[in-house]
DNA sequence: TATTGTTATACTCTATAACTATA
DNA sequence: TATAGTTATAGAGTATAACAATA
């Protein structure tokens, strides 16, 4: 996973000519084989605007669990409590369709967040087959803590694509949230 | 998983102010729970580009398996074909390295396609640890099929969020490959 | 009948560790 | 001793199906 030992923090917006290397070179000493993986040539991939966004989706969830891991908090989790905080009453449906989990990996993350006193199931009035699910009190005094820690990781972000870029990034896929 | 469905096929690029919806609002009934999954709002996640990401992450994958589906080719299948086809004799830790999977996984993932008689796997001469990878004639006439097909979801994503749109997200993305 | 929460299963993917055969 | 490929395991995440309680 090249993403862990952190090459190329160019912290910038600069090298934008796409990287497409010659499809078939040969590496350095007298074989026919690159074994330097730099010399590896990508062909197709280039250009596949889902690859970029993999191998991207991976650095910036890897930097957000590096960066939230002294609270021992992954993206999910920080999207199920964020939207909870928000709206609290919230049934697990609506959690999970405005969040896009399924509703079966919710009941998991769930137990997970109430076993930890952060979150809480209380049965419903109007509707005795679904729970309004709201933050305890301390799941609201550690959510700011996250949320700052969230903050962080995403200076990260700006930092190795360009503030600028990240904005831009934002707008061409406000479409999904 | 809101994809399935597909609400807003805007096709477009029209859209970009950030859907920042107040943080607290009642339903249309009289209690004040938003059991209308649009009413729900984001809070914090609007603003970080990883929420972002990883939904539009979600819709690019599962254009590209529907689109794919009758070859039974998903992304990280297509990924590792294609490396291999422009870099014929690579070996197993070469296309690792370059495409940022484990090794362990590679070799399932490799089990599969050759399975399948579309890659193989040689002896090395030179190294007797490794293996050198190579398209089967039967893995070159079915790669140039996928990559049609995955020229046909690229277009899927330019229909989706727009042509100067996936341009931009690729260069933006470029130091990621 | 339909929906909410739940349990269960299967498969993909990430992250490790350990083993073997070579180097 | 280090590396290439392999096997194994554990947890996250996706995708389903089915069931009980309730609507």
């Amino acid at each position: 996973m090249r993403a862990a030992g952190e090459k190329k923090v160019t912290t910038s917006a600069g090298r934008n000519e796409l990287p497409t290397r010659a499809p078939r070179k040969r590496a350095g000493r007298g074989a026919a084989r690159p074994d330097d993986a730099d010399e590896v040539g990508l062909d197709a991939l280039v250009g596949h605007a889902g690859y970029a966004v993999r191998r991207f989706q991976i650095w910036i969830f890897q930097d957000f669990v590096r960066t939230l891991a002294s609270v021992d908090i992954r993206p999910t989790q920080y999207s199920v409590m964020t939207v909870i905080g928000a709206n609290p009453g919230l049934s697990q449906m609506a959690v999970a369709k405005r969040l896009g989990i399924e509703r079966a990996r919710l009941v998991h993350l769930l137990d997970s967040l109430e076993g930890r006193k952060l979150v809480r199931r209380i049965k419903s009035k109007t509707d005795r087959r679904s729970h309004a699910l709201h933050l305890t009190a301390q799941g609201g005094l550690s959510l700011a803590k996250f949320k700052q820690l969230a903050a962080e990781h995403e200076r990260h972000v700006e930092e190795k694509i360009g503030k600028g870029n990240r904005e831009r990034l934002l707008q061409i896929l406000a479409g999904f949230t």
